[in-house]
DNA sequence: CGAATCTTTGAGTGCGCTCAATGTCGGTGG
DNA sequence: CCACCGACATTGAGCGCACTCAAAGATTCG
């Protein structure tokens, strides 16, 4: 590699892939949390090549052989499968820190495809040579029972919304799960851009194209959000946690929302 | 072995807990699949107590701290989650072989609750056991991330169908997939009963009891199936396959279907 | 500037929900 | 034995939310 230019995915020495997830800000979201310095050290060794993904591109698409998971360095993703007639349903958007692929692992194939929303790179992890290191870092290992868990439970909140939630409550949930995730990634909670389109956001909460734009609207000229085609801002992050919750914080149901707090905090 | 008759559910030598996945009859569905039989030794060495679980009774509860995972050993099992304001979704319906418990390894607590349809029994597996185990059968562990990965692509298909299909498509796709699971434990594929009652499944389709009742009302009226209480027959299984893919393999449209024919063995 | 894509907004419709009544079955006690 | 009860299931009537269809506006890109 020869060029001078160099954005934040740099990495120092050249070539032979040293500190890729030690330097890296996500590290205590990514596979290496918990893992001591020496440990990430031999993580690191085993991490494949960095991989840019141009937007629209496809990181890898449904029925592929499987060969590596793929960690978020920077940018975003969307993860989607189609059945037999036609019909896509988006299972996830991923961001930085995040794992994809372990949906193929049980057949060797991918189940889903993926495809960057924004320019983008990648880690690719050899699964292989994962499954090797596992045999001699046990706190890898037990990490990676819990990432997997993790996905599990994200994908039986998402059955929780598309089987019981009104559209209002599914796309406040939805926002306020961005919310979160950019808050524990050192971003506004309050303050993002939405990196995929109405439609996208649409085939994830099983609404149509039109229904997004019109809780767009309707959020927006209630004062609840600011909209500006893709930038968005919560305003009233209580009013969209009652709105997920279906639970009134407020005077006008104080002893109902006192047993909340209490089982919250339980 | 001096007994001659067997259930399903009896042991020989009391206590040591001997040959408990060695002589159980779903040992190739379960988590011994594709083991030698002194790997499948060790397995049992921990496998804990089985456990009965009476009709309605908990197995676990949301929330509740994580210790085991359980196999189902006979019988039939659902897992629900339910959030804030009281809506519960259903996220499966478990029998025999099938692993229950994996939500609850990310956070060390249960996501779900597990509720037995029927008498039913389980073996239960100290997962600190099962992990110490995984550093001496290499093989173990790659047959449990593939169980964690179909776990995943579980709950993604019902995403599917949660997030795009009508009324008509879910309950088609439910029904297949119990005859589907009936068959590979060498019952009838088209012929069992309903374990769980019409709410359970109105809570898993995200549909209500009447939309339930409705529909298998309507699709015996068709002659698709036949029902009698709890007791189900499919009639048209093309039909329902039909209704489920949203493909007429039919000699309506023999083009699409030709198409259809191709992709599905490529 | 024009073409393509994405988004917004409106009008009307239909699927599945809500509400309500009735039916069926198993259990319990007089 | 029947009467009664509660749980579960079926069926009907009417409604509303989100969909479909349609058109216009906004944005991006060549």
């Amino acid at each position: 590699m020869t060029t001078t230019i160099r954005l934040a995915t740099s990495n120092d020495a050249a070539g032979a892939g040293q500190s890729k997830c030690g330097m890296c800000g996500f590290k205590n979201l990514c596979l290496p949390q918990g893992l001591t310095d020496s440990e990430i050290g031999r993580l690191d060794k085993i991490i494949g090549r960095r991989r840019r993904v141009e937007r629209d591109e496809n990181l890898c698409r449904m029925e592929q052989p499987f060969h590596s998971l793929y960690a978020v360095r920077f940018g975003h993703f969307k993860t989607s499968r189609v059945n037999h007639s036609g019909q896509q349903q988006i299972t996830g958007f991923q961001m930085a820190g995040e794992l994809l692929g372990m949906d193929a692992i049980g057949n060797g194939q991918h189940a889903c495809g993926v495809v960057a929303l924004e320019d983008s790179e990648v880690c690719e992890i050899p699964f292989a040579r994962l499954q090797e290191l596992f045999a001699e870092v046990p706190q890898l290992l037990r990490h990676f029972h819990r990432i997997m868990s993790q996905e599990i439970m994200r994908e039986q909140n998402a059955m929780l919304f598309l089987g019981n939630m009104r559209a209002e409550q599914r796309f406040a949930t939805f926002l306020l799960n961005l919310s979160t995730r950019y808050a524990a990634r050192g971003y506004s909670p309050s303050s993002f851009q939405l990196r995929m389109s109405r439609e996208d956001i649409g085939d994830y909460l099983g609404l149509t194209i039109e229904s997004i734009s019109r809780l767009l609207s309707r959020f927006r000229a209630s004062g609840w959000i600011a909209v500006d085609k893709r930038e968005l801002r919560i305003l009233d992050h209580a009013k969209m946690e009652e709105l997920a919750t279906g639970i009134v914080l407020a005077a006008a149901a104080p002893a109902r929302a006192q047993i909340f707090m209490q089982a919250a905090h339980a």
